[in-house]
This record gives C-alpha cells, structure tokens and sequence, in this order.
DNA sequence: CTGATTGTCAAGTGTTCGCTTGAATAGTAT
DNA sequence: ATACTATTCAAGCGAACACTTGACAATCAG
C-alpha cells in the first residue's frame, strides 16, 4: 500500500537524473549539445577528454533518457532526448547563480569584462529583425552549429576565423554578435574584438538555444 | 581570456548543485522541505534514514546552496533556501517522468489505482473557493505542515487520523482532499477510503507547494 | 577480402559516496 | 556546575565513480 520500497525506488528515479548532470564535463556535454547534434569525436575534443571516456559520459547520459543517438556511417550522433532538457539545463544554471555567489563569480570570470558592450535581448533584436532594420548578426559559434540552426540572416563567422575575415563585416552597421547563450565566451569575445577595432558591435544577451526555446525560429535547420 | 580551468570550475559548480540532488534520499528531503521547514529528527523519520546521516545529507544540501538553517533552542530547522529550488525541483520530477518510462510507471506504482476519483486542478478549485461553493477542502499532510501553510479555510485531518475523525466530515458536503503534490500518496488513500464510505470526495491534483507555486494564496503560514 | 576510422566495451586504479558507529558540541533544564 | 537533548563531527568500510588502457565491433573504401 504505497509502500517505501516503491517510493525510494521512485526517488532513486529522479535521482538518476540529476546524477547525470552532477559531473561538470557532463554538464559541458549537455550545454554544448543545446546548440545542435555532435558525433562522440567532436564532443570529446570540445570537452577536452579521451573518446573513451566521452563515450562513458555519454552513456550515461543515454540511460538517464537525456540525450539520444543517430547513427550516419561510422559516425555516431548525440543529440538532447528533448527540448525539457534544455529547459532543465537552464534551470539548474539559473539555480547556481542565484544560490552560490562562487558559481557567479566563476561565471564573470570566465566571461570577462563587457561593461562597455551594449547588450540586446532576444525580444529586442526579433523586433528589429522583423522592421527590417539594417543591422548585421554575427554567429560566432563553429560552423557546425550555425548549420544546424541561427537567427535568420545570421552571417556565419567562427570566432576562430575572425581576426582573417573581419573584412566581411561592414563598419558602417550596427553588428550583433551572438554564440551559444549567457555563458558563452565566444560573443564576448568577438564583441571586444571588433570594439576595439572600431566596430559599432552589440551583443546578444542570450544565445541559439535561448532564442530557440522562447519560439522564436530558426534558419538552417536541417530535419534529416 | 576565458581559459579552460575557469570554464571547468564554473561547470564543476553547476554538477554540484545537480549531484546534491543525485541521492534518491536527498531528493526526499527536498520534496518534504517543499511544504514547509522541520527539525533534522523530524526529516531522518520521515526518510527512514538515521540522525546522523539525515545531518550529513543536509549538510550536502546547504553546501550546494540549497537548503537553509535556522536554530530554535536546541533544534535546527532546515527550509529551502529559495522558491527556486522548488521550481527546481519540479522541473526535475517533469523531465524524469516524460523522458523514462520506468520512472513514470513507479509513480502510478507509487500513488495506486485512481480511477474513479475525480480530479481538481489547482485552477478549477481556487475558482470554486472565490465563489464561496460550498465545499470543503481537506488537508491530509501531517499537522506541522498544515500549520506551515494551508489553502484558506482548509480542515485538517492528517491521514493517520483520518479513520478516527471521519465523522468530522459531512456526507452531504463536496470534499476535496489535497496533499503535498501530484507525487503525494496521502491524498490518494485519503480519497479511496472516504469514497469507499460513501462520501463525495474529489482530490485536488496538485498539492500545497504547487499552490503556493501559482501564486494562490496560503492561510497560516507565519513567518517566526 | 584488407585496412582505416569511429565508437563501445572491459578491466584496473585511485577517489569519492553513503552509511554506521561513537565521540564532541551547542543549547536547555535542573 | 551537572544532566539531558538535538545536532554535528570524525573515522572506517564497502560500493560506486571517473579516468586510463587496450581489445573489440561496426562501417566504409579500396
């Protein structure tokens, strides 16, 4: 009758899910597959980990009903089971920053100084987007992730190919820079590049899967 | 410049806040603490655990900024530290109950056979109050959580009483019995028994934290 | 077929977790 | 002060975790 075997059973349940979250590179898995499938490769080198050990986490991912595979070749694909992920993934983020000063102060950390970039919501920018104002986006995350989905009109330039191609981007516009969300390094980055060199640049205060999960669409978004 | 170390660090953090939630015991915990503060005794009875142990768990609790402490003579009281963590918490139970069907079928385990009681939403029920129907809403959870917080004009009979007391229930009145959530089994059992006697009886589906979640209003809860 | 590439599995190792037991601390009552 | 209570701390032990290494499986090119 509603015995305690079946509840701790239960709670062991959603446990399990949190656990897959309670390691930091698990936690970098799912952030990095917010914004689009990865092969197992891919992600260990984003992650900075074996493949071996790459493929456990994402296993264990697996099991937890967090992430699922597609195979193409000899490739491998994981993506997030479903958009609650990416809702769950916020919340947790959200969560730390608010309860733990250390986690808020590693965010700046990481971030760097911004004080003097203009930020954009993602409201903000949808209605200049849908006005037709003459701005630029700027996606500066890898290419792999502008193709599997950007703001519309986005121009595609990974922050590692920046400083070679900042010829593309034009001085006399306003630029938007976005990456991948909040705790991106990329756009601020990129921001404080062109700032400096004499840009009009603002930044997005959100990323992709931000400005997905709000409903707002997506280019280049490739169901295969 | 946004190096690798700071990135782990600050992902390290995140996995902490999510590995306190790891432990199918530290959820209960929190799951309990969502209706209201209790002594370190009180919890370790309420999840079987020992004195000892319950403490360490929530000392886990507090160093990942989760829950919070306040001394009253010799007994500690521990509470959530934030209503996020409650939104936290339940986006947890959503995502394990869509995304495993393992973790969805120890719930209906779990709560038992409800088929022919009739459901409430939270909604429905706040609607019906406003309009001074003549129902009666019933508060099954243990007296100390009814004390920390109640829906207005609630009666409470915690279900160990409830046999005892059922004559304090009108037969000819609608009732409707609520408990701590829709992964309570108080107001289930409630439900079938009363219904069982031969009274009118629906249960709300949601419970006291989900209440106070939207935003309605709670009688009794008095802030020390 | 062979060989190359991508990913998974299995075994081993040091570390952390979850629990128990018993001692120590903080506050209250006598 | 002493006794008592609620809680925390410290040590210890078996289990689980995170990583490495090397073997195995699956797919494709030739």
């Amino acid at each position: 009758m509603s015995n305690r075997a079946t509840k701790e059973a239960l709670f062991d349940g959603f446990a399990q899910v949190a656990k897959a979250l309670s390691n930091g590179r698990r936690a970098e898995i799912v952030d990095v597959l917010s914004n689009g499938e990865r092969s197992v490769e891919s992600l260990a080198a984003e992650v900075h980990l074996s493949i071996a050990n790459t493929s456990q986490h994402l296993q264990i991912l697996k099991n937890a009903g967090l992430v699922a595979t597609r195979r193409h070749g000899t490739f491998v694909y994981y993506r997030l089971a479903s958009p609650d992920v990416v809702e769950f993934w916020r919340a947790l983020q959200g969560i730390a920053r608010t309860s733990r000063a250390d986690v808020e102060r590693l965010v700046r950390d990481y971030l760097g100084d911004n004080g003097d970039v203009e930020e954009l919501t993602k409201e903000e920018l949808w209605q200049r987007l849908k006005s037709k104002d003459k701005l630029v986006v700027l996606d500066v995350r890898p290419r792999q992730e502008y193709d599997a989905g950007h703001i519309p009109g986005a121009v595609s330039i990974p922050l590692d190919d920046l400083k070679k191609r900042i010829k593309e981007l034009p001085k006399s516009k306003q630029i938007v820079a976005y990456c991948r969300g909040p705790l991106c390094a990329l756009a601020p980055e990129a921001t404080r590049y062109l700032k400096s060199k004499g840009y009009r640049v603002k930044r997005l205060a959100e990323g992709a899967p931000d400005w997905a999960a709000a409903g707002l669409p997506l280019d280049g978004h490739v169901e295969e």
